[in-house]
DNA sequence: TGATATAATATGTCTAGTTGTATAGTTATA
DNA sequence: TATAACTATACAACTAGACATATTATATCA
């Protein structure tokens, strides 16, 4: 791990700003979260090319310090955490029990027309409408996994405005009527983030997911969810309760 | 060799969500006329900034799969077919029940030794006289297929003239006396398009395309074509009834 | 009720700033 | 003198915000 080159005389100036960088997140200088200063402040402060500062960031992004986004800046990346996930998958009770602070953000909720797979999936015909609820997952602000809810709005009326309202699909699904509910089919594989569930996840493109795909329906079996969720795969173990 | 210690590829961050929004269409999400979410919706949705999504947008209206109006939306410019496959394929009766305006283009007509291959497919004496057709669908202007229907001269003499005059394969058969017809055989399969096939289907190369691979035959047996489509995988979806 | 002004949205355009990538040139050093 | 480290420059991709302009929904008034 150590590649210090055999003349020990000098350090490549890169290695000096990664080093010091280091240090400045170290004693806290900048926190989790933080907005470095952009590379041509950098390039400034240390005097030298913005190159030279681009390889001492290459090195920090490598080692899980820091994160970059195209346009936006650099940041100081949060501490990855495993956490453990039941079997039943009930994000919140999960999270809390675990001393973390649950989070979810609604990216898009929209009532279209089903897609013949979908329709399937929920009983509905063939062309008939369902209710797309998109969001991402997120625990003491670092964000776990994005999922896609569908529910079938024939069944369940008012269960768009039930998931604007509430925090989660359980607590929705209340609201509309539905107390209980079990899970029917679940199914997982993994598949490389795209170029957009990488920028959501804070991972790289082609970065490795946990896809699970599952049908929830009411006891006597009409389906009332079909959800997708894909989580960070190296942030996140699942575990299936025996 | 590595430069990247992780299959990581890199495609521009606009390509993947107009890749996106291209398959929502293509599955049906989104139908022709319906209006998609707002540029700051999808903004949010993708985690992008608004002028990301835009230049997404920009390029499906390019494509003529999508049409804006400003102080509007966005809307569906035009449906992908849902092509029904099995039972008997009738490009023009297809697209015009779907609303759509098909055109078929004429690349070439001639007539030629049968291969091996598709003397057997065609029923044909080995060196038999077949007739080639070549051409290209297409809906609303936008190209959707390439095709190459082959037809034993022998059993349809004239089928060459026939297919000058006429709109298409049905009605060319018809002009020779060929009423009815059934599918005797399909087969699918996935391929890239080569430099020609992008070209006239306005892909790029590598782009995914669907062949389909069928025989027609008259009810008591005889085959009376032989064709292969190429269908842009992007713009068309492929259903099968049952 | 009906016409109209107003506010809220939506797309279109513009400017500016930041990171990512590519190419070529310079310098120190073994 | 060959190579690695660094400089210099240019451009592509993306973010951020402000503002113009067209459309649509809402409120208001006669």
């Amino acid at each position: 791990m150590n590649d210090r080159p055999k003349g020990r005389r000098k350090t490549p100036v890169w290695q000096a700003i990664a080093a010091h960088l280091r240090g400045d997140i170290a004693e806290g200088r900048y926190k989790a979260g933080d907005r470095l200063p952009t590379e041509s402040r950098l390039a400034e402060r240390f005097g030298v090319n913005r190159h030279t500062v681009r390889h001492a960031l290459a090195h920090l992004i490598q080692e899980g310090l820091v994160r970059t986004r195209r346009g936006s800046g650099a940041f100081v990346a949060a501490t990855p955490t495993d956490y453990p996930i039941g079997g039943r998958m009930r994000f919140h009770e999960n999270l809390l029990a675990a001393g973390r602070l649950p989070e979810k953000r609604i990216l898009q909720i929209e009532n279209r027309a089903a897609t013949p797979g979908e329709a399937r999936a929920l009983a509905v015909p063939e062309g008939g409408y369902i209710c797309a609820y998109h969001g991402l997952s997120l625990a003491d602000g670092q964000p776990i996994a994005l999922f896609e809810s569908l529910f079938p709005v024939s069944r369940l009326p008012g269960i768009d405005v039930a998931l604007q309202q509430t925090r989660g699909v359980t607590q929705a699904l209340d609201l509309v009527g539905i107390t209980d509910f079990v899970r029917v089919s679940t199914r997982l594989t993994a598949v490389l983030a795209d170029a957009t569930q990488a920028l959501h996840l804070h991972l790289q493109e082609g970065d490795p997911l946990l896809r699970t795909t599952g049908v929830n329906a009411v006891p006597d079996g009409a389906p009332v969810e079909f959800g997708r969720t894909w989580f960070a795969g190296d942030r996140v173990t699942l575990t299936l309760d025996g």
